[in-house]
DNA sequence: CATTATTGTGAGCAATAGCTCAGCTCTCTG
DNA sequence: CAGAGAGCTGAGCTATTGCTCACAATAATG
């Protein structure tokens, strides 16, 4: 499995829309083959296939396998921008609410492609330039979160940079777990779930008592 | 690359000192391949050069790759073995030690072999019979830690077994995340983010204030 | 020692991966 | 409608992988 090529940028940029389309089908495939298969598994060959199309066209719009999945996770990174943070009441008392937000933004973040974070933790071998980019955002959304919780009333919590580190992982993982799970959880389950883990966060930056 | 053979069971148990001692040397050697490769990368070939074994032995005592990989994971949870829960203080007053208690054992864990956990989660192809093993483990270890609430005259939550997952997903992904980052993490660091998950854990099992 | 069982070796096979390239088809332009 | 370039094809090249097997070396046994 060579690669020599590493550049992540497109070999040939689309000039008509038959090919704008095509390698839109890439894209969709590749979501949906590395999701199945994983990253090592999830095959050019087979993506091709799934998006009908023949192997050819494939490199010609991705210099390397490499470079799909980047394009694929920047995308995903791209999408999930926390927009609605500034609509947000924070007056006292509306904390458990806030929170709410954060933990519903998770689940529809998570909506789109399930199983990409799995992928991104399962392939070590990512460029220095993507890895950057997605450490960029990660930093981008804990400064959010940190900054929402420095201007609401009801937060009294010790460090406000580990506090927002932790609940942000946090949500996040737990609710990668409750979605990518193999068998699909019931959805009296996932309200459980989001109960529970609002009710922690919550109570944690609420302070002691 | 074919595998034809999906037994995890040894293909020939050693009988002289010599054996095991090899055995042991792929195994370490995998141990350190596997985290610095990842497992697709990681191959059978690199595990057998660091072993200073030849490729012909290694197969001589796995019959294929994922057997080496089961056997690392389940020697990995035969060592979690939580055992000093029956040792710990139940009265009154003492939860916030109790769940400190959880969370070191949590980190001791881990500083095993801090990168076995994200190959777990890497590897999708993994046979059933390793994924009961695993699943079983998990199922134990909430059991207990459920058993632990229940106990405590501390804890005041609605639903005891999402209060059991949920904390135990949410301690151990973030020691993993903590101890499994590329660069070393100060002390300091790994202090402050114990303390903060320690105090939102014990708020959370507190109840509603 | 001689014999047998156990352990170790590594060239190389079959399968499969990522990826190329010569040549085709389609669309656009004048 | 003809020429040009953009887009598309897929057989197949090269590298690599998991793994085998015929054999050599070492240890146990009588």
């Amino acid at each position: 499995m060579p690669s020599a090529d590493r550049r992540l940028s497109p070999r040939r940029t689309p000039r008509q829309v038959r090919a704008e389309l095509t390698r839109e089908r890439i894209l969709t495939a590749a979501a949906h083959v590395f999701a199945e298969f994983g990253y090592a598994a999830g095959t050019t060959n087979r993506i091709a296939e799934r998006a009908r199309v023949s192997i050819g066209s494939l490199y010609q719009y991705f210099p390397n396998k490499d470079a799909i999945l980047a394009q694929l996770l920047v995308r995903h990174i791209d999408r999930g921008r926390w927009t609605e943070a500034d609509q947000l009441d924070l007056s006292p008392g509306t904390l458990e609410a806030t929170v709410r937000a954060l933990v519903r933004d998770a689940i529809d973040n998570h909506d789109d492609d399930p199983q990409l974070l799995r992928i991104m933790i399962e392939e070590a071998s990512l460029s220095q330039e993507l890895l950057d980019t997605i450490e960029r955002h990660g930093e981008e959304r804990i400064a959010q979160v940190r900054d929402l919780l420095a201007r609401h009333p009801d937060v009294r919590v010790g460090n406000l940079g580990t506090a927002a580190e932790l609940i942000t992982f946090t949500v996040e993982m737990n609710i990668h777990k409750l979605l990518a799970a193999p068998r699909t959880v019931p959805v009296e389950a996932v309200e459980a779930v989001e109960d529970e883990l609002v009710a922690m966060i919550t109570r944690y930056l609420r302070g002691p008592s």
